[in-house]
DNA sequence: GCACTCTAATACATGATTGTATTTGAATTC
DNA sequence: GAATTCAAATACAATCATGTATTAGAGTGC
């Protein structure tokens, strides 16, 4: 295997990915505040030195991990969104919010654990509010677009309403994930569906 | 000011309440992982001597007063369910599930953190999921009476919706709490009332 | 009042985590 | 290829947290 000498720039670059990788699994499993930074460091397959060296601190990492998931989560959504907008693939593409919020495990739990860090610390919560309002606003638009396809007059404006679908999808997730067996996949799906059914439907 | 000779029940009583109280306060603030035991005993002005004489852990505090909480909200919902039924009154009972729920900051800031716990301890999350699923019983009990009492008819389980009332419930006031400025009391409110009546009442 | 019991304080031994300061060694530059 | 520069390892000093084991002192029961 010729393993290609990488450029000092490269290395880095590589360093700074596994940590990033690392952290998501480690924050993930053991939280932010659980996590030591020697924990992240090792699990990536370094020392305390390579992390100190790319981040300036724990919360730097745990933002950057959001950001990139965030900016993932948006390009997905704009993907859907800018696809057609012919009414029947609306009603289908809405369906697909749930399926396509949070692919993975490891993702679910680091916006499960940012909720939290924001709750409490102003900073950190004023840094995550402007990523949730990016993705608020994203789903407002869609919410009011598809309101616009499909006739329907909301009293309340879509922006508004996008907060609530998001704590919705979120929300039946964590249930979905926390006791699969009392909210299997399928339920859930029929939960977000019959809601979305009423609103947007009748 | 003739302060009372305390019982040795009494005192010890009083010191476990007061913990539990300091425990409270200090969890929401700092999160479970990020309170030491120091923390809380001090907060309550007392020694970790006295915690552990009255807890076996920090997650043994945590979980207990969540279940007191539990306890209280169970308490009130089950009130408002048993007052009384009239089509009418229902309604309007039915917008108190917002304000009812979690009436102070720590306790919603307890309840954030018990779910990330939950979803990284298996044993913390068992412990948990009976105290939610007593909640959803609850709900989804007081669904499907609401919705006989008005003659709807849901394609979805009232259990399996009363996690979806949960999640919104709680997500919505998530984000009116980390952005009040962005989601208003009032327009929290003016989602809820969308998304039920467009459920139960359209 | 005296022996007893239990609550909470104190002492202690141990281990973990942090951030910085210094060193090492591999890339880069000339 | 020697000097340099930079990423990452290592060494280090300082805190802080944990849990247990022991002690002190306030209630209890005779």
């Amino acid at each position: 295997m010729p393993r290609k000498r990488l450029t000092r720039e490269e290395s880095r670059d590589q360093t700074r990915e596994r940590l990033l990788e690392a952290g998501a699994a480690v924050i993930a499993k053991k939280g932010l505040a659980g996590s030591s930074v020697e924990d992240i460091a090792a699990h990536a397959g370094y020392t305390r030195g390579a992390f100190y060296s790319n981040f300036g601190s724990k919360n730097d990492l745990f933002i950057d991990l959001l950001k990139r998931d965030h900016a993932d989560i948006q390009e997905s959504m704009q993907q859907i969104l800018d696809a057609g907008l012919s009414k029947k693939d609306l009603q289908t593409r809405l369906a697909e919010f749930y399926v396509q919020a949070y692919c993975g495990e490891t993702s679910f739990a680091l916006w499960a654990e940012a909720r939290v860090c924001s709750l409490r610390d102003p900073k950190f919560r004023a840094r995550l509010n402007a990523l949730m309002l990016e993705k608020r606003d994203t789903i407002g638009h869609f919410i009011e677009l598809f309101c616009k396809a499909m006739d329907k007059q909301l009293n309340v404006p879509g922006r508004d309403l996008a907060f609530g679908m998001m704590a919705l999808v979120d929300g039946v997730r964590f249930f979905n994930v926390c006791m699969p067996k009392e909210l299997p996949e399928e339920n859930a799906k029929d939960v977000l569906h019959t809601v979305f059914a009423a609103l947007f439907f009748d």
